[in-house]
DNA sequence: AAGTGGTCTAGACCACCCG
DNA sequence: GGGTGGTCTAGACCACTTT
């Protein structure tokens, strides 16, 4: 029930339409105007349209001009947001946690560097972990951080949330992240780790995470069993309009 | 190089800014303010602000308030877009193809009634195809259409994009789709269609594409061979703040 | 013709960063 | 303190849908 608090009117009037849908409006209903809501809230129009361009977004509603805006008909509304392992298994309803963490400064190499912008020699921390939910093993992941962004990392703070720690310990904000996943089997060293047989199939994934400003921030590698994780995503078709070529 | 063109102020601001950075600017160099994109092109901060807003999301430039606007340190800009298979074939330089093309109309039974939000004795076009890349098969998809949105569709219209046609012959636009991704080994006959070996590791995609209103357009369960298809997305990290528990 | 969303203007004040 | 981005106002005109 709690809404987060944010200071701007805007958002007050995104939570107040929030409300009126839950409050029992059908899909394709339509919602009060631009202008009736800017009257009732005393706010100018543009502060309301701001409202509804973040649930538009959101495919919450959506616009026809001349006509009015709408209730959208979607049964589900999931996300093409980024999540912690941690986070993923909570909104799945497990209690995450981690196994065999492992925890070296070490240089970077030519593949992380080349993934982190760092040179090769530069400290990176390697984070191994076997990710677990519910106790149940899910993947192993290998997972590296510039060392001066997080100096003094130890193994008993790998535990949980490794976003969690970065954002309360060290301040980083990981913003956005590239992944390429692709499907491979098991080999028998990660198959014991995982406890499935050998040469199970599983999700290979590959991931920079960068901060707002673009920097790379996170290369991490995971080996995900197939047989206990599937990838849930929502996608957006492109809006006309690109760069140069 | 073509841009294409937009009728909107802001569109052109956006524009000129990735001109400039196109121009030679580097990561973390900073852009001109808003106000003198406003005064040089004579117009209202507000639109300068709405071009910088979409580059912003696009993770082409950062802000940081009191300081100013800086192109973002990315080396790769990829998306979080939905692209259809005849689409991101072409942006891997392949060419998109299709074998064993098979189009009927049916009841859409359970299952794919549910997905499209249809009674289960409601038609649906059933496609089954097998994309190609450059010839050699990729994809085994069934994909499955209300039938009163795509009427009269035939064996020679599925031969390439499924998403240009409905644009162009039916006037549905695909905004949005969820997918669920999984990873399987193929059966003998999956097999056998993609030219691979039997148990082969494998990716199982089901999608829901929706139009702009969330309706649901298209139902398609996909098995993409593993050895010759990656999935590569950038996933955004939530912005704090929720819709009601 | 009336009403809707889409775009834009010319200001204003605030919070924040930096020299 | 001066300049930056963040938010907001009270209008305006346009394109479009609906009656």
């Amino acid at each position: 029930m709690a809404e987060i608090a944010r200071a701007t009117k805007s958002e007050s009037v995104r939570q107040h339409i929030v409300h009126l849908i839950d409050a029992g409006l059908q899909p394709h209903d339509r919602l009060p105007t631009e202008r009736e809501l800017a009257d009732e809230f005393a706010y100018s129009r543009l502060t309301v349209r701001r409202a509804l361009d973040q649930l538009e977004h959101d495919g919450i509603v959506y616009r026809v001009q001349g006509a009015g805006t709408f209730v959208s008909d979607t049964r589900i509304a999931k996300s093409f947001e980024l999540t912690s392992f941690s986070e993923d298994m909570r909104a799945r309803g497990m209690t995450p946690g981690s196994q065999s963490a492992h925890v070296e400064v070490r240089p970077a190499g030519m593949k992380v560097g080349y993934a982190l912008g760092l040179s090769p020699m530069e400290p990176v921390v390697h984070i191994s972990r076997v990710r677990t939910a519910d106790g149940i093993p899910i993947c192993s992941e290998d997972c590296y951080l510039p060392e001066r962004l997080a100096p003094g990392l130890s193994e008993e703070d790998v535990a949980g949330s490794l976003y969690e720690i970065l954002t309360s310990q060290y301040g980083v904000e990981i913003e956005r992240a590239d992944q390429v996943i692709a499907v491979t089997v098991l080999e028998p060293a990660h198959a014991e780790q995982l406890q499935v047989p050998a040469f199970s199939p599983a999700f290979h994934i590959v991931r920079t995470s960068r901060d707002g400003t673009g920097r790379a921030v996170e290369y991490a590698e995971s080996v995900y069993r197939g047989d206990r994780y599937s990838y849930e995503l929502t996608v957006l078709r492109r809006r006309e309009a690109s760069g140069p070529a």
